[in-house]
DNA sequence: TCAAACTCGGTGCACCGGAG
DNA sequence: CTCCGGTGCACCGAGTTTGA
């Protein structure tokens, strides 16, 4: 078929599918095309509809010559040119729907649509596809990020807290949070009235002592400027170097240091089973005044003697 | 025109992490 | 602990491009 260029337009099945989807299973001596893309998608859908293979004889900028392989041959499990362009086209519109979508529905839907049920990566192929279609280019995107500036102004907090989460984990179901696979270490500050707040982030490549130095460098700089704060965190070496240097600003008197209570509650569940005694633990650790800890170290020592021998191998500045 | 080189799509295998 | 979704990697084969 000779091939003529038509001014571009967006078109996809979600928007075509009204309108005549005969004219995706069958040709017609003139029938117009966009481009040879738009071609190839309609010779591949009728071959798909019509349960047979072509062969590509010739191709070219004006040519397009495909021959059938097979007549008569029919009820396929799969079919060649069911490729994740034509499963693209497809889906796409339900991308655009929610991008959540799972691979599970969209296989079932194409199944339901072509005849035919297809791989898993091949679905997720096609997926990945409409999702840069709705979203853009990944690294473009991470790329931009320099650009957006955060200002923050907060009132001074009596302790800190410093960790270190990586976007999966921060339970966004937003597939561009999850492409970029960075650390972000994070600082939360902790008010009188238990508010968290947080007051500083920092996205970087790794979590080593370099990247802990320059963000904790700049955390006391504009943040934290003030003396006797607690900084909380777990013992990664990563923190703990950059946190030990001497004229970093963050050892006594000006700072002092405290185990995160998630962190000590995990080990703690390494060497004991039960949920309930390691949440006396923690209430323990959360008490504010002496009486509340008592009240909740006194009924952990009446579980199991040992389990308070094992908090008391921790100095009680360090996590109480 | 044809063969070689190259590109791209698809898949199997293995592994990881989260959820139940 | 198992199951499931997601992903990296290597490999194969089909399709496309290139150059003689």
């Amino acid at each position: 078929m000779r091939l003529e260029r038509l001014p571009d337009v967006e078109s996809d099945f979600g928007d075509r599918d009204s309108q005549d989807t005969a004219s995706l299973t069958e040709f017609q001596v003139g029938q117009q095309f966009q481009n040879k893309e738009e071609v190839v998608l309609c010779v591949k859908t009728y071959s798909i509809y019509h349960r047979v293979e072509y062969k590509v004889m010739e191709s070219d900028h004006d040519t397009y010559y495909d021959k059938c392989k097979e007549f008569g041959n029919s009820c396929r499990r799969d079919h060649r040119k069911l490729d994740y362009h034509v499963i693209f086209a497809f889906i796409l519109p339900m991308i655009k729907a929610d991008a959540a979508v799972s691979i599970k529905v969209l296989q079932n839907a194409t199944e339901a649509h072509f005849g035919f049920r297809l791989t898993y990566r091949r679905v997720w192929l096609a997926k990945q596809k409409a999702v840069v279609q709705k979203y853009g280019n990944w690294e473009e995107a991470y790329n931009e990020l320099p650009r957006w500036v955060l200002s923050v102004k907060i009132m001074m907090p009596g302790s800190i807290e410093v960790l270190k989460t990586s976007p999966m984990q921060v339970g966004d179901q937003d597939p561009f949070v999850r492409k970029i696979w960075k650390t972000l270490l994070v600082a939360i500050a902790h008010d009188g009235n238990s508010n968290t707040v947080h007051i500083a982030f920092f996205l970087v490549g790794g979590e080593n002592a370099e990247s802990w130095s320059f963000f904790l460098s700049h955390l006391l700089q504009h943040m934290t400027p003030q003396q006797s704060i607690l900084v909380i965190s777990d013992r990664n070496n990563g923190i703990k170097a950059a946190l030990e240097v001497l004229d970093g600003g963050w050892v006594p008197p000006a700072a002092y240091r405290a185990f995160r209570i998630k962190h000590v509650a995990a080990n703690f569940t390494l060497s004991f089973k039960g949920k309930d005694a390691m949440r006396l633990l923690v209430n323990a650790a959360y008490a504010k005044i002496e009486v509340d800890f008592d009240y909740w170290f006194d009924i952990l020592r009446t579980e199991d003697l040992t389990m308070c021998d094992w908090a008391n191998m921790m100095e009680y500045d360090k996590w109480t």
